[in-house]
DNA sequence: CGATATTTGTCCGTATGTATG
DNA sequence: ACATACATACGGACAAATATC
């Protein structure tokens, strides 16, 4: 008789109270057996909805004190860190990949402070160039710690970029991510064949195993360039 | 005798297995049954650890080919929006709010065809600054439909801004952002205090509820800015 | 191409653990 | 200390997708 009832449906049915209002802000909802009963559905199942609808920051769930509706809700947005060239061909464009440089060196203090290094550490440092339908996509300047990934020694970086390299071979537990606007430095400039100072946006990234740095790169994409993200 | 296991744990230890390379990118890991009998639990134990992984991006699973590790693990980098003033408090600073203006109108092309309405809409836009530290944190300029939102024309947004009365009044269901750098206008030059020309993060920002738009705003930060996201 | 077997997806009902007012 | 409401575990069942024969 009774018809099985989805999780998705309460789900969805209890965020549709909470946007029209049936439910208010700061207001105590039912307790998750209540709301089995009415629902017709097990209590792990209402459970399993509730639990989506507080990691989408629409509700605030606490032991004893039961589940209110958020009062500001902390949304959180996603976005996806591809690989540039997934990013670039599902946009329907054709990828290039160029080396500029590859050098093993020692690194600036600024990097090695950001990557918690010491003085003595060796670093690859790699620059290159991603292109969408030939023209420069994003430049990419990247360290990374010989001590964490000595295998790259042995990768000239010709054919396959760092970025790609690295998330073919190397698993990192920790990732950061900023992102901000600056002025092209020269080099970015005459990478990205734009004029010195023309406004950048800069995506800076840092990924770690465990506690080891593995990598910090710097992407710089033209002024066209948007980043989009839903919900 | 045999001790209660966490999905928690079932989770980590698999996801360490991933980072050690004991299980490798594109191999097929043991089904569900296989996993709770070496791992002691349920069924629905272990399928929830995987299903964690699967939206980490760790694994990638389908019914009847079973669960494979992510050759590219397409991994998601979550941010949170919060309120402005939330963001300048949480960093220790004291926050201002400053109306800059406030009129009923129609809007131009470019802001009606990105909320979808037609000619005669009529639109709230209201621009104002937020301040930390008494200096200008962000810029926001903004569209409200008031057709969509009617009780904005009862606010005077004198003393609250927009971002925090609709975060406060009025639900949403989808939103949409857009992050880029741009060149500050004379305008966003003048309220922000640099050159015209500096460049700016800006993010913009649609949010709707179901199908109809409710507002469309521009926030411009000067170039000190940082977003920062974490893994 | 169609039937089938396999694997994940989800639900149920129950039981117990745990944080907290 | 206690009751309460959420958190999560178990085992069983069936549904849905799909690789393979």
């Amino acid at each position: 008789m009774s018809e099985r009832v989805s999780f998705r449906t309460i789900r969805d049915e209890m965020a549709r109270r909470i946007a029209e209002r049936r439910w208010l802000p700061g207001a105590l909802i039912p307790g998750e057996e209540a709301l089995a009963r009415e629902f017709g559905a097990a209590r792990a199942t209402v459970n399993r909805a509730l639990q989506e609808l507080a990691r989408a920051g629409l509700i605030e769930r606490r032991r004893r004190a039961g589940t209110r509706v958020a009062r500001h809700p902390v949304r959180e947005a996603r976005f996806v860190i591809p690989l540039v060239r997934q990013e670039i061909e599902r946009q329907g464009k054709s990828y290039q990949y160029q080396l500029l440089s590859r050098h093993e060196t020692t690194a600036p203090d600024i990097v090695r402070a950001r990557l918690g290094l010491d003085e003595k550490a060796r670093l690859l440092h790699v620059r290159s160039l991603h292109l969408a339908d030939r023209s420069p996509y994003q430049f990419e300047d990247r360290w990374i710690s010989l001590d964490t990934v000595p295998a790259v020694r042995d990768v000239d970086f010709s054919t396959v970029s760092p970025n790609e390299w690295l998330v073919e071979h190397e698993p990192f537990t920790d990732a950061e991510f900023t992102f901000f606007a600056a002025a092209a430095s020269a080099e970015e400039a005459a990478v990205l064949g734009l004029q010195e100072g023309t406004p950048v946006f800069v995506g800076e990234r840092i990924t770690r195993l465990r506690n080891k740095s593995i990598t910090l790169a710097r992407l710089v994409h033209p002024p066209s360039h948007r980043m989009v993200t839903q919900l």
